[in-house]
DNA sequence: CAAAAGATGTGATCTGCATCACACAATTTA
DNA sequence: TAAATTGTGTGATGCAGATCACATCTTTTG
């Protein structure tokens, strides 16, 4: 699908900005497309932008002292993501961002989306819904996490996002659960 | 501390309202206090407020069906409150808030937050940011309870909100880190 | 297309935390 | 201030999930 049309109906859904505006704000973006298995932040780096997946699946992960992979996100068509810690306060990331199939993005610089937020109340309504959102379903997993065991999650998961179940490897799914690989593969015996 | 005070040097961090801004802002919210162990929204209701928390401290926390209780956030002054996915989905509350001291709060209903919010550009701005913050800190948390272990995560609160150890009883400390009392008791001798 | 790399099955064993049970201390409330 | 409620200390026991080890099976890449 077009990139830009894709964001548009995307935008549409919680703001109302006129055609010029929302060209204007599309100025902002810059298009961006990736292979399979690359890297788009790599933990450590300075970063500058956020961004929406306009085609295929990224993760957002974090990797701990023992090489143990966190994941945080799988990012499909219309999410967006980034470190937000990092792009916020202006460090170094401390979570990755990489590609679980060939990925098409399109790129928000920090600055961008502040200056478009000043000039089009519209545009800060729309960061403003989204973030309630994406605050919202955090602590809805975080409960999710302490109250119910991983079957019941991995099942609450992929009846969320079926796409998942195929496209993801499953070492992927437990280190989205924060279990091993062993443990979700046995959950199907069980 | 005088209530519109507070909330005023809280909001001025990051949003810039003239004095008239701020006193026509300020004028939607209403004082309420609470009695040490009164609920302030119990799960199942259907609720219309977020809260500024004035004085004392508040608990957000989810029951499970075996009666488990799980909290979500412990409030001080200067801290939001709410179930906002009951109050931006319009559905009934699935957690409640109660408070650990005698509480003085400000609430904001969500109609008049979101026609502030359309008034005043620098309000949605406030609210932005608040929200962005919000998710940041939930994500950190989720990330600590997968990759930290429990004695960890007890003195990462610790350290954070030192207030915590001796004006919150241990048992709810016990239920913000998703672990049984006895667990956290046993910290100690480790 | 052959070799290497990555993903998935499967057993054996270890461990952190839950659960149950009960004693005692501290704080509310009548 | 006595009784009731709520919180804390401590042992015994059980289980979900981690870790290690190794055997396929599948996909990528030279």
């Amino acid at each position: 699908m077009d990139p830009k049309q894709l964001l548009k109906e995307h935008i549409a859904k919680t703001a109302k900005l006129s055609e010029n505006e929302f060209d204007d704000f599309f100025e902002c973006f810059t298009a961006k497309s990736y292979k399979k298995g690359a890297y788009i932040i790599t933990a450590g780096e300075r970063i500058d932008c956020e961004y929406f997946v306009v085609s295929g699946c990224i993760k957002t992960f974090y990797v701990n002292d023992n090489q143990k992979m966190f994941v945080l996100q799988f990012a499909m068509p219309s999410c967006w993501a980034s470190d937000y810690s990092a792009l916020y306060s202006g460090t170094r990331a401390t979570i990755s961002i990489g590609c679980i199939t060939d990925t098409e993005l399109l790129c928000l610089s920090n600055n961008a989306r502040e200056s478009a937020c000043r000039k089009f109340h519209q545009v800060e309504h729309f960061f403003r819904t989204r973030m309630t959102g994406e605050y919202v379903a955090s602590q809805k997993r975080l409960l999710s996490t302490m109250n119910n065991d991983v079957k019941y999650r991995y099942e609450e998961l992929i009846t969320l996002f079926p796409e998942l179940y195929n496209m993801v490897p499953k070492r992927l799914i437990a280190a989205y659960l924060g279990v091993s690989r062993e443990t979700l593969y046995r959950l199907n015996n069980t």
